[in-house]
DNA sequence: TCTGGGGTCCTAGGACCC
DNA sequence: TCTGGGGTCCTAGGACCC
């Protein structure tokens, strides 16, 4: 063991702007241009706009509509999660190139544990400029690099770094660097906490310094009020774990129109139940507790799980007990906006699996073909026959006028 | 202005067991 | 018969993150 541990081994990689800046490398007319990702559906929202566009005040997760009355030229693009999923594998393997300690956070994004790789890859900092190099070079797209003592505080540098920058913090210098920023800074807080601490004067992150443990459990629960108080002194204890688990999977599908009709419901639900199913299967694992969500045209929004005592991964047991929730969430004709379907409580799929009267060998040979089929043909090669001939009102607007419907630029 | 889709974590209450 | 306290599991809802 020759060389010491550096005292900000911790890095957070971000795209800048994701998905736009995806669109904008594959397409150079949008470059430069106000460009939003995401739902043209009368429900859609923002997922991701260009630099551009948010100079006219455009933010992700805003009403498309409203995105639009701000930059009538925008353009507007659906995404390609396809493209981003892709892209996303070539980032991850430059980042497991560095050091194996990886986390992903999101399809752009992660933090980077560097401490082991000093000795052949040199400091910190150094390999945060090659990693962008890199990502310049090999994949066309901007990065921005936090580099600091702990997760949080280099999260919070990608953050003030961007877009296409770099920020590193001396572990000595974290106090100073956070005592003038706004709470909402800190991680968890958002809009909600954000006001109930505004409401007693806590504003900014040396205001929650100077509030003690006490008063703050009272303001925001004894979770949020231990990580908020060492959050403001900068202390993050987290590490870099390679091999987080998924807690859970879901699907769900939010309605251009809204559904009445029992029979569409249904019928939505089997194929949420579906996609959950699969989706466990390709993981390798079954789930144990199964959520329905319903929710209203008021957004009044309302889940019922149940936990079963044989885990599965398998269409119709799902849809069994999805079956079972459905009435104590839900009756017509109660116009419904969005229908999900949950798994959570996963174990492995080979861990002691016992067969139960659902679990029948021939019909997971029957899923089993079916996924081999869709993997090789995609997923119109095979669907449920109660899927078929009917016509659905989903959210599939057509909108492949991106370029067209906005003004020369 | 009218709110996507995919997640994580926390809280609070009730059931149940010891 | 009335009452403990602790631990675990489950459910529903909500805040937050990207």
């Amino acid at each position: 063991m020759t060389g010491t541990r550096p005292a900000e081994p911790i890095l957070h990689v971000d795209m800048d702007a994701f998905y736009a800046a995806v669109e904008a490398r594959d397409d150079p007319r949008l470059r430069r241009r106000p460009v939003v990702v995401g739902g043209t559906g009368g429900r859609g929202v923002v997922a991701s706009a260009s630099y551009a566009a948010r100079r006219f005040g455009i933010t992700s997760a805003m009403p498309m509509a409203q995105a639009l009355r701000r930059c009538p030229s925008a353009v507007v693009v659906e995404p390609r999660f396809d493209a981003y999923r892709a892209v996303s594998a070539d980032l991850h393997d430059i980042f497991r190139s560095v050091t194996p300690l990886v986390e992903p956070l999101a399809l752009d994004e992660a933090f980077l544990d560097v401490g082991g790789s000093v000795r052949l890859l040199g400091a910190p900092v150094d390999i945060a400029v090659d990693l962008r190099a890199r990502i310049a070079a090999e994949l066309g797209l901007p990065a921005s690099v936090g580099v600091a003592s702990n997760k949080f505080l280099a999260k919070l540098c990608s953050r003030k770094a961007k877009p296409d920058g770099l920020l590193h913090l001396p572990a000595d210098r974290a106090e100073a660097f956070l005592a003038g920023l706004s709470v909402g800074e800190l991680w968890g807080v958002g809009q909600q906490t954000g006001q109930r601490l505004a409401d007693v004067g806590v504003r900014t992150v040396a205001d929650v310094r100077a509030i003690d443990v006490a008063a703050l459990t009272r303001l925001v629960g004894a979770a949020a009020a231990h990580k908020l108080h060492a959050l403001a002194r900068g202390r993050d204890d987290r590490c870099v774990d390679a091999a987080v688990d998924a807690k859970g999977l879901s699907a769900e599908q939010t309605f251009s129109t809204d559904l009445v009709r029992a029979d569409e419901v249904r019928d939505t639900l089997l194929a949420l139940c579906d996609r959950v199913a699969r989706r466990l299967r390709a993981a390798g694992v079954r789930a144990r507790t199964l959520t329905i969500k319903v929710r209203d045209r008021d957004f009044t929004t309302r889940t019922r799980a149940r936990t079963v005592a044989v885990a599965t991964n398998e269409t119709p047991v799902i849809q069994a007990v999805v079956d079972e929730l459905l009435p104590t969430a839900w009756s017509p004709p109660t116009p419904v906006r969005l229908l999900g379907v949950g798994a959570s409580q996963l174990i492995p799929a080979d861990a002691g699996v016992q067969l139960d009267m659902f679990a029948s060998p021939r019909w997971q040979d029957v899923e089993r073909v079916a996924d081999r089929v869709r993997d090789q043909f995609g997923d119109a090669a095979m669907t449920r026959g109660v899927l078929l001939g009917r016509d659905r009102p989903v959210n599939r607007a057509s909108s492949h006028d991106d370029l067209s419907s906005a003004p020369d630029g």
